[in-house]
DNA sequence: AGCGAACATCTTGAGCTTGAAATGAAACGC
DNA sequence: GCGTTTCATTTCAAGCTCAAGATGTTCGCT
């Protein structure tokens, strides 16, 4: 680490200001999502889950009982990938499946008891923890982020 | 996809203000962070390259000849990772590697006249590709956004 | 009713990323 | 000088994610 000679001539390139611009944002953003993701996933690797089973459960517990297609539209992930997880989380106890009466193509997740405990457990002290890792920025900086990124991010999946 | 009932019961709870906001700009920020890099790695796929390729020859492209470890450091990935990658990219002969004679533990990493090439044709069409799907924010709105993006990642980089 | 398009889930195979351990090299302290 | 610590890279195994295709279901159209 930090072995960049002083004069390693990086040529400076320019491909105008607007796309200077957009990738110098692309860069911040998945530099800021890669930290703040790898803090995360710390915190919640000490609780025996992955990140993408957290994410499954946490969705379950706020949102109740959701369709597997569901739950893989709000995380932004592939079916194949829920259908992954949801095995784990099957596996483990901690979540079943139910078929849908009204529509037998969808199956429905749902926390089991012991995935809500797990969850009152370990929630509030991940919340804590994410807290804490905000306070860089302060209240009004967060919103105005949220605000940013929620624009940004909206804009990009509905033009492709 | 949209089959979430109109009243299926989302227990709202709450951590207290401070976590609510930080949980919230933390969904926000990954949610972003994977609409705009599946908006990248589809770009950058038509040149038959990875997002993990494609950034490395980048950082070189720009920077000049580097030590693997910088560029990992740079890209926040594994040092094995990046040895996966620099086989890869050394293998298709865009990048060889030559060992430094300052300091023989490191590795530097340099462009081959027909990975420069590879860029010189395709970096300027990716970088207008990303300012296209910034035109979704104002350029005030992406130098906000950039500029609490890296205060941020800056911020939960150092407190580990 | 019947057909084709769209959908939800699952399966499979390939590729990406990581963490941990191994190797070789430099830096530090005494 | 010599041993300890730190560092850069590599290797390896395990796990995550995706893309593409298969199966079973529903919807829309005629």
């Amino acid at each position: 680490m930090k072995r960049a000679g002083p004069s390693t001539g990086g040529r400076r390139r320019s491909y105008g200001t607007a796309a200077d611009r957009a990738l110098n944002l692309w860069v911040a953003l998945a530099r800021c999502a890669s930290s703040v993701s790898r803090v995360s996933a710390r915190d919640i690797h000490r609780y025996g889950l992955t990140q993408a089973q957290f994410a499954v459960l946490e969705v379950l517990y706020h949102k109740g009982p959701l369709p597997l297609c569901t739950i893989g539209a709000k995380l932004l992930v592939t079916s194949g990938n829920i259908t992954y997880v949801a095995d784990q989380l099957e596996g483990s106890g901690f979540l079943r499946r139910e078929r849908s009466a009204e529509d037998r193509r969808v199956v429905l997740a749902k926390l089991t008891s012991q995935g809500e405990a797990l969850l009152d457990k370990h929630f509030p002290s991940h919340a804590a923890r994410m807290a804490e890792a905000a306070r860089a920025l302060s209240p009004r900086e967060q919103e105005a982020l949220a605000r940013l990124l929620k624009k940004w991010g909206k804009a990009t999946r509905k033009d492709q």
